[in-house]
RNA sequence: GCUCCCAUCGUCUAGCGGUCUAGGACGUCGCCCUCUCACGGCGAAAACAGGGGUUCGAGUCCCCUUGGGAGCGCCA
């Protein structure tokens, strides 16, 4: 290794991170710490119009929560435009570059002649050589690159191999406007070299300006970055992953209840590959994360993997953790449950217990939350159609039969509440499950929850004794309703 | 329209001329486990876009067609 590596993720803060970007910044990332060296961040603010605080904002948290950390100082683009405006200077005297005097007017007219024609519209160069003597009193012109005419630009990608353009299809970009400001080609080339960026690893859609930017460093006389352009991630129905098409900011799927590590190990895997491994912790990552194995045709975005990889790595996750993660989008998740900003101790700890058997049967933290309703809603609580249908007349003669039984238990622990119900179905003449699931819907509401005798361990004696009254057949248990608390 | 890129199961992908009667994962469908649901285990259906070449031999190389995609701004 002669050179030591630096890669940068360059968004611009026109909007939120999408998913496209933050692959990109992941790929970056990876490809960095694999071989020792830094990865970059700039923010290509240069379009003063649409550049906000907030988009900066949300780029920034949008990273950091996806664990993908920055090297050095966070570089602001806009505010190198004197740099830029040198660079653009110097290609000008050197006559690399060239005064264009072209209005809007006949810019557009080139287009559109050139379209009639069958050829790709651009400029044609009518200020190449002309005399600025010429120039329109009072016209502010734009800086044009002088780019070659004839002959080739080759770019050979890490991703999509040697890729041609004939010179002839490339027209003379404009490297600074007519206010002064330089044009985000310049700005890039500029940048990437200043910030010493060995490769730039960004979206397909990329490819061409590499062309493009390519004619810049050669006429700066300066070395072209390393390029590995990946393909775009298209949306589920294979259509451009877009705003218009429903395309989400990353933090939209922390609210979703994904966790950072399945996101990365679901973005890592889409367009990059490493044989038939699936699953790859960070370490494995960044020791198996290289260019060769990208693949070079664009990947649809699907959910139903996100969340299998999702469920993997909410059933390996700390208890403690899970519940941390619940807290933190408590904000967002917590006022239509009926929850405040944060979890009462006594509740925080009852989650936690009974977080083994909740974070198995969830895919998400929101389903973690909303299968653990039983811990924090009403009591008893309410019955879905399921489990209203459940309790019958035989079912709830059920509970009632239990009732004593349950009462006697102790000590209140898993264990001993099993051998109590088990012997009490067996007693009576009843599968398990015909005394379970009774259970289940006085307890819990529904039909389906975590291991029965995990869910009354955790809900404790008196408050499982009251739900159960609250279901039971017998008519003199029904007072106790409003002891249940 | 022009330039460029891409093309293996529904989806993500392995495959880098012969070991491919094409492998894995997600999803789907069965079966097992079982107090429910999950998890887990076992099994099934499911793909080399089409056509020409090159080669003793092509999913793998070349060309064309078709189908996707990206880019063509004094936006980034």
């Amino acid at each position: 290794m002669s050179r030591p590596v630096v890669t940068r993720f360059a968004p611009s803060p026109t909007g939120f991170l999408h998913i496209g970007g933050a692959r990109t910044a992941l790929f970056n990332w990876l490809y960095a710490r694999h071989l020792g060296g830094r990865m970059l961040l700039r923010i290509e603010d240069t379009d003063r119009e649409r550049s906000t605080e907030a988009a900066i904002g949300a780029i920034l948290d949008g990273l950091s929560w996806l664990g993908i950390e920055w090297d050095g100082d966070v570089v602001y683009q806009f505010a190198r435009a004197a740099r830029h405006r040198e660079a653009a200077e110097s290609l000008l005297a050197a006559g690399r570059a060239y005064h264009c005097y072209a209005t809007q007017g006949e810019l557009e007219e080139m287009r559109e002649t050139a379209r009639r024609e069958g050829r790709p519209p651009r400029y044609d160069g009518r200020w190449r050589d002309r005399d600025p003597a010429e120039a329109p009193a009072g016209a502010k012109p734009v800086i044009r690159l002088r780019a070659p005419g004839e002959g080739e630009t080759v770019v050979e990608d890490h991703v999509q191999g040697r890729v041609v353009w004939q010179n002839r299809d490339l027209d003379d970009l404009v490297l600074l406007r007519s206010d002064g400001t330089p044009t985000y080609m310049l700005a890039v080339v500029v940048d990437d070299h200043d910030m010493g960026v060995t490769h730039v690893i960004r979206g397909d859609d990329h490819l061409t300006n590499a062309a493009r930017q390519t004619q810049i460093y050669d006429a700066l006389g300066w070395e072209t970055p390393e390029w590995a352009h990946i393909p775009l991630i298209h949306g589920p129905d294979g259509a451009k992953l877009s705003k218009r098409h429903g395309a989400l900011g990353i933090d939209a799927y922390r609210e979703l209840g994904y966790l950072p590590a399945a996101l990365r190990n679901y973005l890592v895997r889409l367009g990059w590959s490493y044989g038939n491994q699936e699953i790859f912790s960070d370490a494995e990552m960044v020791a198996a994360f290289d260019l060769p194995q990208i693949g070079r045709s664009p990947a649809r975005f699907d959910f139903a993997k996100l969340e299998n990889l999702n469920g993997h790595y909410l059933r390996e996750a700390p208890d403690e953790e899970i519940v941390a993660a619940l807290e933190g989008l408590l904000p967002v998740l917590g006022p239509a449950r009926g929850l405040g900003r944060g979890f009462d101790p006594a509740l925080r700890a009852k989650l936690v217990q009974a977080m083994p058997g909740l974070k198995e049967r969830a895919k998400t933290l929101v389903e973690v939350l909303d299968s653990a309703s039983f811990l924090y809603g009403p009591s008893p609580p309410a019955l879905d159609g399921k489990a209203e249908a459940l309790l019958d007349g035989a079912a709830r003669a059920r509970l009632a039969g239990i009732l004593p039984g349950l009462a006697e238990v102790a000590p209140w622990e898993a264990p001993e509440i099993e051998a109590v119900v088990r012997s009490f179905a067996e007693g009576a003449g009843f599968k398990l499950g015909q005394v379970a699931q009774p259970l289940r819907a006085a307890l819990t509401g529904r039909t389906t929850s975590p291991g029965l005798f995990d869910v009354m361990a955790v809900l404790g004696q008196a408050e499982c004794l009251a739900r159960i009254r609250a279901r039971a057949a017998s008519a003199e248990a029904r007072p106790a309703l409003s002891a249940a608390g």
